[in-house]
DNA sequence: ATGAAAGCGCTAACAC
DNA sequence: GTGTTAGCGCTTTCAT
């Protein structure tokens, strides 16, 4: 029956006070005489009453809303980055508004704009290119508490990030310790991912100063056909690679995938190594190698870092860079099989692109 | 510098005109000279002024806001559901807010009364038992449009959900086909989720009727120890199934190597089928039988349930039952080995529970 | 102890 | 064409 939801002024009404009166007892701020204390929890109980978050945050200008971007739920990474961060902002009685960028730094820029004028309280995101970020810039600008996520600190904010350099270069280590010389690195969106590009970029140093070939960028610019199709046309275009670094889990599953066939045998053939740690990589065998890192730390400890600023509290100390993650190994990483250096005979369902 | 973001009013002191004007101008409703036009958009440029949602919606008493509330993000089947929904959603220059009621009714009550004080336009859901829900009562009081997913219409309310009795008694047929006879069916939460009772329901009826022993019900309460050590207890305490029917791909996955590190070859040992059809089913060897659902379908679907309510368009048709799921058949399932009956000597690893 | 009133930012109805 | 004003729901002085 009830079409408009009770406001104070009807509860007021309803127990014969003033609104002052109500707000008062209802948010137990001020004093009131048991009487009237009575009658106005009994009124409140007998309408239904819940304070609107909308009159009271104008007034307050405080929305107990936090703004969260990240690229793409599709990532489980980012879904347990979000996860965290939900469940952390709820304990203290924040919402969540959510929105992904899908790796679009426009829809990045829409997304803070929106939430700016939404009113959200902070903001904790994961930008595809924190350098010169139009979205961070404007962020910086209105002075909104905020939190990057899986970026390395960039305009002043802090940030709760993986040390992508120094995990790619152990990668490298790793491959180099099985015996491999020439590897490629494999990305999904390679330019539209700093992340990407910083774990290319250490595993490129590190293969030069240990004495590997530089190595092979596989890049796939969109995902316009099925992705196991574009991988396996990619793969069979590179047989001379004995080892494939990817820059994330989900690729390196979907490689190890399109590599098997293709006949290859992994890691015999063809080694794998991840990134990110997502728990798939422990259902396949062999097991794939990856960085494991804890998007659940990296949520919970942004929103915090967030939250800190807003209740006025110290600020988390952000994680020592070399915590940040743990090489795993796994079967999906093996010495290549000698004499199967030219490995053309391996070639069968996909064309190579010759 | 500056620190309280501007407002309507900033900005016709600026253009020197009233804000009323400027609001004119501004959304390009009323008529306004060229004159006054072009020092508005000047001023408001100037200043950087977007307005407040809040003001905006306080007097519209519509926020573009519509709240979201799915067990966990956890099972990506909803990380699914909840990114197609934003997409859409964002779409129609609707924002997401965000919950996880962590299958648990308590928690999912509170999001609601949350999300209304929040004055959210709309809800798209996923309760963890829908009859006599409080959470959907509340709903249904406050008229809010809303929408369920995976979960069967209730309170009247519309929902995008799979036919999971339908799906079920496939999976039984599958199982029969195969020659077995004494299943189980195994489940996480079981007495916390509608949508296992239904589908282990679904199942248990068509192994009656088919001439299947009834199927023996695995019930994982809570995750309190490592997973895959339950699993394997469970497993072994078992040892006389030939085929489990797993409520959701995530479980039958996990299921599938706990059952390898006891020893069992799949599908001859132990058939395996789940629900859902997460694409990681696909990254294993063998392939995961199971329920091809559509996550992306539910969610796109459900948001715009409520956006026709919304913008009063033509409610979307809701799926037909017998379109909600597909079959997969996978290596997971097969016939079980004759001979393997008593099975005892697969026991290895774990202790069974006698 | 309690009510009246101002004001948060905005839109719309109503003057002029 | 444009300014004034009421009012959306709330909290917070300020009187009483």
């Amino acid at each position: 029956m009830r079409t408009r939801p009770p406001t104070i002024k009807d509860v007021a009404e309803q127990a014969g006070c003033g609104i002052a009166t109500v707000s008062r007892v209802l948010n137990g701020t001020g004093s009131a005489s048991m009487e009237t204390r009575r009658k106005v929890l009994s009124a409140a109980d007998a309408l239904g009453f819940e304070f609107s978050a909308l009159g009271r945050s104008l007034q307050s200008s405080s929305t107990k809303t936090i703004g969260c971007i990240v690229p793409s739920l599709a990532n489980p990474i980012f879904a347990e980055v979000v996860q965290a961060a939900q469940h952390e902002a709820h304990r203290e009685g924040y919402q969540l508004i959510l929105a992904c960028s899908e790796y679009d730094e426009v829809l990045e820029f829409q997304a803070v704009r929106t939430l700016i004028a939404k009113k959200v309280d902070g903001l904790v995101l994961t930008v595809n290119n924190a350098a010169g970020s139009k979205a961070l810039e404007l962020i910086g600008d209105r002075q909104l508490p905020c939190c990057l996520v899986y970026n390395r600190p960039s305009f002043g904010l802090p940030s709760w990030a993986v040390d992508n350099r120094a995990a790619a270069r152990e990668v490298a280590g790793a491959f180099r310790s099985y015996g491999h010389v020439q590897t490629g690195f494999l990305a999904l969106r390679f330019n539209r991912s700093d992340r990407a590009r910083e774990r290319y970029e250490g595993f490129a140093e590190a293969c030069s100063e240990i004495g590997m070939a530089k190595p092979v960028l596989l890049e796939i610019e969109e995902q316009e056909g099925h992705l196991l199709e574009l991988l396996g046309a990619l793969l069979s275009g590179h047989q001379d690679l004995t080892g494939i670094f990817a820059s994330n889990d989900f690729l390196a599953l979907a490689a190890m995938k399109a590599a098997r066939t293709l006949g290859k045998r992994i890691p015999d053939d063809l080694s794998l190594v991840g990134f990110d740690g997502i728990s798939t990589g422990l259902l396949v065998d062999p097991h794939l190698a990856t960085i494991e890192t804890h998007p659940h730390t990296m949520g919970r400890g942004a929103i915090n870092s967030v939250l800190a600023k807003l209740l006025d509290r110290p600020m988390p100390d952000q994680p020592a860079p070399a915590t940040t993650f743990r090489f795993r190994t796994g079967g999906s990483l093996g010495p290549p099989v000698a004499g199967k250096a030219d490995g053309r005979e391996a070639a069968t369902s996909l064309p190579s692109n010759e």
